[in-house]
DNA sequence: TTACATATATTACTTTAGTCATTTTTTCTG
DNA sequence: CAGAAAAAATGACTAAAGTAATATATGTAA
């Protein structure tokens, strides 16, 4: 049997939430709280396998209450409920490790999926939600390529300069005399139309070389 | 109706989608291709609503074909299917702009869920896919805070050296003279513990800072 | 007001970075 | 092997960065 938490300051929607969520024969609320803060105590005195957070509450908000929570019962899956898809509160939620993220609109079949998903390790994000969150994420992964025109040795002494070394210590790591770094170095920001190693170390981390 | 495009190497597995996507009667399978060079070409003679690609397939993969088919029909919504949760692909297909990406092992409801969530603009993951991609996509959104101890002003010149400017444009910039600004810099090497300026563009960057 | 802290500036100095012409060494290729 | 091409090294130089001691203004609390 699987022992839920609800937290959601509505009562009405609290209890529509618990009927729908109590259709499956194998969750059970075990528990209400009507903030976040008394989600926390009532987490300290029973066990949850998974609680349901609304993100808006009084006295402690839903990522509030997740971010305690997750540090102090680092089994109990958390799983956010909102009304709004905003984007900050999504990534705000993710950073925090919660299991899944639905809107309050969704169906019954969807929340218990969620939970039992939880359970399993899933993450559940609603294919609106995904659609939004998943793009902002990838925003910063993008990563302008590479000049082609560099060789493979001054790729090697970019990634050093964007590692923080100086002339001296990449000379050793690499093998060459401090001059020939130097030189290198010239190459490099010839090739790229930059002015110092600053700027090279700007680039690399820029270019996800480091 | 809803025209799906499925693009599936092994004939018995295509078959056996076809008869599971078709048990919805909104969607219709209306082309079947081996390999995605096939699904291009069929795209370009038909309209189709939703193309299905199996990530491996001879000839052209489908990450390939799902980025040419992206190029060259905007408003083609691809779902992606295999039996790998292979993070590289996962990546890879989220980039090219997927709506969506399921194993092969999940069941009929899933499937058409998602090729009715993708018409709508929606993005569909896996709970196993999604557990495992958003906390990768979330490594780099990370950021350690930054040191306290830093005044105002050597946060601004600690911005610019992000920047890369030099101390001479950092004293223009700031209204300063160089040699504050050289006085400054020193003051924050030695409460960043760094050694020169190179280091604390890299600190600048990697704190978000810039 | 005195005294103290803070921010900025000045000066003189050392070290590191960066440039450039030239040479040496290595590597590849006919 | 010869000779060209590429990679690495040298040395001499300039410019910029970084250090440190000290000076000057400005505001503020005792």
């Amino acid at each position: 049997m699987i022992k839920v938490l609800l937290a959601e300051d509505q009562v009405m929607v609290r209890q529509g939430l618990k009927a729908m969520i109590e259709t499956d024969e194998e969750i059970e609320v075990t528990g209400e709280a009507d903030n976040g803060r008394q989600a926390v105590v009532l987490c300290e005195k029973q066990l949850f396998d998974v609680a349901v957070l609304d993100i808006r509450m009084p006295e402690m908000d839903g990522i509030e209450a997740a971010k305690v929570l997750r540090s102090r019962f680092p089994h109990l899956k958390i799983l956010m409920l909102t009304t709004f898809d905003d984007n900050q509160y999504i990534m705000d939620a993710l950073k925090v490790g919660v299991s899944g993220y639905m809107l309050k609109d969704g169906d019954t079949e969807s929340l218990i999926r969620s939970i039992k998903s939880a359970i399993k390790g899933g993450l559940s994000l609603q294919d609106q939600v995904a659609a939004k969150v998943v793009p902002e994420l990838l925003k910063t992964e993008e990563q302008e390529s590479i000049d082609p025109t560099l060789t493979p040795r001054e790729r090697a002494i970019l990634k050093c300069i964007g590692e923080g070394l100086n002339n001296r210590e990449i000379a050793e790591r690499l093998g060459l005399s401090v001059g020939t770094v130097k030189n290198q170095t010239s190459q490099i920001l010839d090739k790229l139309a930059l002015r110092d190693r600053t700027q090279l170390a700007i680039y690399a981390i820029r270019h996800r070389l480091v």
